[in-house]
DNA sequence: AGCTACATGTAACGAGTTACATGATTAT
DNA sequence: ATAATCATGTAACTCGTTACATGTAGCT
């Protein structure tokens, strides 16, 4: 479900097409809910079927159409209703740690190098966040609730990051003491 | 494919039916692969057509049958092959934050308290985390190698559930000024 | 009498992934 | 020439969730 009200909620910006919506999600919205274009796309199309959005097309010169969607008020009805009940916490799946359980199948090295993949990965994502955190929320005392609200997001990948990275120094640390 | 992997992982152990593995999975594997009873029953289900496992019926006094599993060379093998192949890092999806990016739809109190309820569920999950710390890892001198690797996932678990409650103290800091 | 724990499963549905299909423009 | 980006979609499949079905034992 979470998906749907994730479009909803970007929706509520400005317009945006299938395509526009992905990218958002593959660059600045990943660290709260990932999704790839086909299930955008299919998302859409189911969304727009109950009526929590319209779309429109828009002719472009020298690239495809683009069809783009509003939200609407049952939309907006839709995300407030949501809004007031209650949600757990996301399910942990990590799947590097299901390797770190069946780690002594292989050499030392192959987890010990696993491992430092991954905190390579999340330090470049954090490096991301942090720009993103420079550029658009340097001066606290300056941003609407609303800003404060998507802040809040920024502030979770580069959480989520750090503390991945320090689990991977933590680990690697461990599990090369002989 | 991790699901199955880590029930493999599991089975390198001892053996375990189903409805074992479910409450395994339910408590110590919570932070690194959740799994509901039924996906369990049916990757069991999978893996020994696969051959990658087998199963034997023990009838027990005054309960069910019980169904328990056990890898076979194969299983192993698999898990083997599979270590070598690097992972990427699960998809980030955390519903909270989608509900704080429409969060201006509701009152303040709305995603404030939710935010707190949240705090206290990461909050006892850290406890839960940390008795087992405490119970067996406490002398990290006398851990082999292959509890040096459970006790990883352990402390991932640990840094995790603290970020979250960190996260989760910082968040409502921020939406609660003014 | 009703609840929880033990124990295994089927069926249906919803969510997420992978592969395929099409076709234009722009950059190397 | 080839690859990447723009742009939308269908089809097939796997994974994850929810509901249903069955039955015993033990506790309150």
């Amino acid at each position: 479900m979470a998906l749907a009200h994730t479009i909803l909620a970007t929706l509520r910006d400005k317009a945006y097409s299938g395509y526009d919506l992905w990218k958002k999600f593959s660059q600045t919205s990943a660290y709260y809910w990932q999704a790839s274009q086909q299930q955008i796309y299919r998302e859409l199309g189911k969304l727009e079927k109950q009526g929590a959005i319209e779309s429109e097309i828009i002719a472009q010169e020298g690239r495809p159409d683009k069809k783009i969607y509003q939200i609407t008020d049952k939309g907006i009805e839709k995300l407030k209703t949501w809004l007031l009940e209650p949600v757990e916490p996301t399910a942990t799946r990590e799947e590097l740690l299901v390797k770190v359980i069946s780690a002594q199948l292989a050499p030392k090295s192959v987890i010990l190098q696993e491992i430092e993949r991954h905190r390579q990965i999340h330090a470049q994502q954090l490096s991301v966040y942090q720009e993103i955190e420079q550029q658009n929320f340097s001066d606290l005392s300056q941003l609407s609730y609303k800003e404060k609200c998507l802040y809040a997001t920024v502030r979770c990948g580069i959480n989520s990051e750090s503390y991945r990275i320090a689990w991977c120094s933590e680990a690697i640390a461990l599990l090369s003491e002989d």
